[in-house]
Parts: C-alpha cells; sequence; structure tokens
DNA sequence: TCACTTGTTCGAATAACATAGAACAATTGA
DNA sequence: TCAATTGTTCTATGTTATTCGAACAAGTGA
C-alpha cells in the first residue's frame, strides 16, 4: 500500500473540493465523519464495493478534505477542519449545515 | 425555443448546486453574474462555443442556481440569491467569497 | 508461519459530462 | 418581407467518472 499523500493546506482547491463534494457517497462520509469523529473506512458501513469505498477516499483525500492515517490494519479518517477552514472559511460548515437541510 | 423551467425553491438540491459549482466555467459565470449584476449570455464574453455556453447555462439553470428571463432576442441571467439563501442560508455567499479567494 | 482483517491498486465496463459545429426558432429593425 | 441578432437544440466526439471484481500489500494475532 502507498502512503496516501494529502495536498498542502494553500493547495487545496475549491473546483475540487465542490466537486468532490458533489457526490452523494462522499458527502455522505463527510457529514458521518463530522458527526461521529474520526473513523476508519470500515466504520463506516457503505453499502457499496470496497474498491468503490477506497475510490471514494482517496477523491476526498486528494481534493484536502479528509486526512488519512495508519493504524494497525486499518486507516483512521478525518476531517481537515482546520485547514479548510484556513483556506476557505466557514466553507466546510456551511456544507455541512446546508446537507443536514436536505 | 423551449421555455426554461426553473426548479422551484424547495427542490433546489445541494448535490446539484455543488456539482454545477464545481466546473470552472459555471464557477466563473457565477461570479461574474454575483459581482456585475444580471447580464445577457452574450454579455460574459465567454471564450467557447455558443453551445457550449448554452449548455453551462441550462445546468446553471435547472440546478436553481440562475434565473433566465426572455428579453427581446436575449436572455436575461440573474441569481437566485434569495431562493437560494432561503434553502441553502449562507451557501452561495461563502462559495462566491471563496471563488474570489482562489 | 499462517490465516484473517483492512484497505489499495489494477483492469475493464458503463455512464456521465464537456465541447463544438450545424441547423433551427424567436425577436428586432430596416 | 428580409436580414441580423441571440441563444437553443440536435448530433457527434472525446474525455472524465463511477462502479466492480480480482489480485495484491501490510499489519495482527493465534
Amino acid at each position: 500500500m502507498r502512503l496516501p499523500n494529502h495536498p498542502a493546506a494553500a493547495d487545496i482547491s475549491l473546483i475540487r473540493v465542490l466537486h468532490a463534494l458533489s457526490d452523494p457517497a462522499r458527502l455522505s462520509i463527510v457529514t458521518t465523519l463530522a458527526t461521529q469523529g474520526p473513523l476508519a473506512c470500515g466504520a463506516l458501513n457503505l453499502s457499496i464495493a470496497k474498491s468503490t469505498a477506497s475510490h471514494h477516499f482517496r477523491v476526498l483525500r486528494e481534493a484536502g478534505i479528509i486526512q488519512m492515517q495508519a493504524e494497525g490494519t486499518q486507516f483512521i479518517n478525518s476531517l481537515r477542519r482546520d485547514d479548510l477552514h484556513s483556506r476557505f472559511p466557514g466553507l466546510l460548515d456551511v456544507i455541512l449545515q446546508s446537507a443536514t437541510i436536505g
């Protein structure tokens, strides 16, 4: 397994963030992480194939939205709230709030 | 020409809004409308084909982000700020602000 | 060492999207 | 009536995304 490379905060792109969050599965992952805190990939009980889930985590990671750190055989995912807030203040908060609305 | 049908405010979908804004050309259209007010399609001087521009306006319209109203031979585009704000408070503002950042 | 767990990577199929040229529709103005 | 303007729709093409199964890699624990 290759080490996941996360973009620096300064390299986070708005277009990429919006695109990453415009997929239902990925938005669901992000809202779950926001409400339940850091979780391993498998802990999210996504009803999709492993490889598909891995793809979505990768898109979120490369967009700079989540951080993945190895912990034993699993990867713990957490939101990069501070980095996102420093780059695009309020963006994640508003999107999370909007997601709870519907 | 078919009349453009706009979704009701209540039918505006977060996923669709995020997807619509995750394209550089469309985000550019929206930021231009935000700063320069209502404009005809041709007034935006987009460096893309007419048909491509028309496609992007359609995506924005169907996502509920812009409103188009016929005015002579042209269509005047304006942001649906109030509808968006009532559906997803703060979302458009934060994205517009983020877009100015980079 | 060996099975098990967790998640990645590869390859391939399918779907969705962006782009543009050509033809068309509607309005305006001469 | 006729040409010009404005933008849409149709059709086609190439690119990008999504999804999955299968194989792989790395750690854990017996």
